[in-house]
DNA sequence: TACTACCGCCAC
DNA sequence: AAACGTGGCGGTAGTA
């Protein structure tokens, strides 16, 4: 478990701000260490060597427009991220150790009968032995390559699975091993034995888009979407007597920033309309009314409304739909003329970055992209995907991250028990006595809006349960 | 034993 | 020719 003070890494030099990559390194190395003294007194030395250097890197960030962020959003936060750090979440070690045996008793079932199926012994973790079996000794159709031969990853595997059956077998074996590895073995031997609990560590500088990441263990990656996946997650569990997990999530955060930041009308009335956002998109694209959207255009649409913020072409799109490039070309052609104004912003924000060689959110977060002018057409692609997505995906961030310090101030304040364990960049993770649970349900939805106007307004779902899966709806709240 | 590259995959 | 942004991590394979 970590001393509380939140990860850094090495800064870019002070005297080059344009280059400056993680908007909180302005400074040098001692930006860094400026950080660590407002959260560990332990470190002295550190401290003493920045008190000297403070009024240059004040200066450094005030031209650079990072004074606000560092002093009312960064700082802050920082103890914020330190108290939930040492507070810790539980977890139920004896529920994962039984499933430990379940989940390797059915790998080992799988891997002798692959071993049937394919004539021979291999390994199956590795990728390589596994491509030479399928695409040399069991003659199955190449697919995609890697760098290095065949590929075998799930979206491969899955065109085959009607070719031969141990494909089935080989991603039924994956997902088990994927999950039993990852999560079900590591997570007991990461329980510390003085408080009982798993402590990740936040790295607060980590990320290029002001994001939050999670380390030893990485808790923002918990397993969610299958059956199993959620089998794993009821294990972090609130483990207090009387106590419960209280969870607060923003709804569709980075499409209503795109919303609010394009100004797009269409996709700021969908919101205004209260609507669910991608019946509403596909209404619009395809010109039918709301109540006619079938499942299968939603679907389109929540793909394309996804797709639009990470700056998805129609490849991309054609091949997480399964539908073809045509198809896929003609959809997003409706899709920008829909959204045209979002389309224009778009652009726009793509030929300031190149212009600038950097981006900056509306919280004056930048980020240097410096391949914008390559003559490299995949890195000078990458780099406009990156311009594209940093103002959304940094202010959902920091909408987080002003909550998240006025959260706490709160909870502190009214001497609140109830603690705030995980953040998992648009959800909010809390243990509260059940007496408590009156209190957050009011707080926490009212900060969590409140922590930045946007135009299409800001809509938090909370949940309340035993556990992290097992949860039910409290309320949905819009302002 | 420790490090790196690579593949693959979990989350938002 | 490549094609979807931000992360962390487990496993294999090669190497130091």
């Amino acid at each position: 478990m970590g001393l509380g003070a939140a990860s850094l890494a090495p800064a870019a030099p002070l005297s080059d701000p344009a280059v400056d990559g993680y908007n909180m390194r302005v400074g040098t190395q001692t930006f860094s260490g400026l950080y660590k003294f407002t959260t560990n007194t332990l470190l002295v030395e550190t401290a003493e060597a920045i008190i000297n250097l403070r009024p240059r890197l004040e200066a450094e960030m005030r031209n650079l427009g990072v004074d606000y962020l560092f002093h009312e959003i960064e700082l802050p936060l920082s103890g914020v991220l330190a108290d939930m750090e040492s507070e810790g979440v539980a977890i139920d070690v004896p529920y994962l150790k039984e499933m430990q045996e379940e989940l390797g008793g059915q790998m080992a079932a799988i891997e002798s009968e692959v071993e049937q199926v394919a004539g021979q012994k291999f390994n199956l973790n590795a990728p390589q032995q596994l491509a030479k079996v399928l695409f040399e000794d069991l003659r199955l159709p190449v697919g995609r390559r890697t760098k290095t031969g065949y590929s075998t990853d799930a979206d491969t595997l899955e065109t085959l699975r009607e070719k031969h059956p141990i494909v089935g077998l080989i991603l039924e074996h994956r997902q088990l091993s994927k999950l039993k590895s990852t999560y079900v073995d590591a997570l007991p031997q990461l329980v510390d034995p003085l408080s009982g609990r798993v402590h990740t560590s936040f790295g607060q500088a980590s990320t290029a888009t002001g994001r939050l990441a999670s380390s030893n263990p990485n808790l923002m990656n918990i397993p969610i979407r299958t059956e199993l996946g959620q089998r794993i997650r009821r294990a972090f569990r609130a483990s207090r007597p009387g106590h419960v997990m209280v969870s607060a999530d923003y709804s569709q955060i980075e499409l209503r920033i795109a919303a609010h930041l394009s100004g797009d009308p269409k996709l700021l009335a969908a919101f205004a309309a209260g609507q669910d956002i991608h019946t509403a998109t596909a209404a619009a694209v395809f010109k039918i009314p709301i109540e006619s959207v079938d499942p299968n255009q939603r679907r389109l649409a929540k793909v394309a409304n996804f797709g639009s913020i990470y700056g998805q072409g129609e490849y991309g799109l054609s091949q997480q739909l399964g539908i073809t490039g045509d198809v896929a070309r003609e959809f997003l052609a409706q899709y920008w003329s829909t959204y045209s104004r979002l389309k224009d912003y778009l652009d726009e924000v793509k030929r300031k970055a190149r212009e600038d060689g950097f981006v900056v959110s509306a919280t004056g977060r930048r980020r240097a992209i410096p391949d914008l002018r390559s003559p490299n057409f995949q890195l000078r692609s990458a780099a406009e995907r990156m311009a594209i997505n940093f103002p959304m995906q940094s202010l959902a961030a920091d909408i987080i991250k002003i909550a998240m310090v006025r959260l706490q101030r709160e909870i502190e304040a009214d001497h609140i028990e109830g603690k705030m364990l995980l953040q998992v960049h648009d959800e909010l993770l809390f243990e509260v006595p059940e007496s408590e649970l009156g209190h957050f349900a009011e707080k926490v939805p009212r900060i969590m809006t409140g922590a930045y106007e946007l135009e299409t307004g800001i809509e938090v779902e909370t949940k309340v349960g035993p556990n992290w899966a097992d949860m039910k709806k409290l309320a949905v709240v819009r302002a």
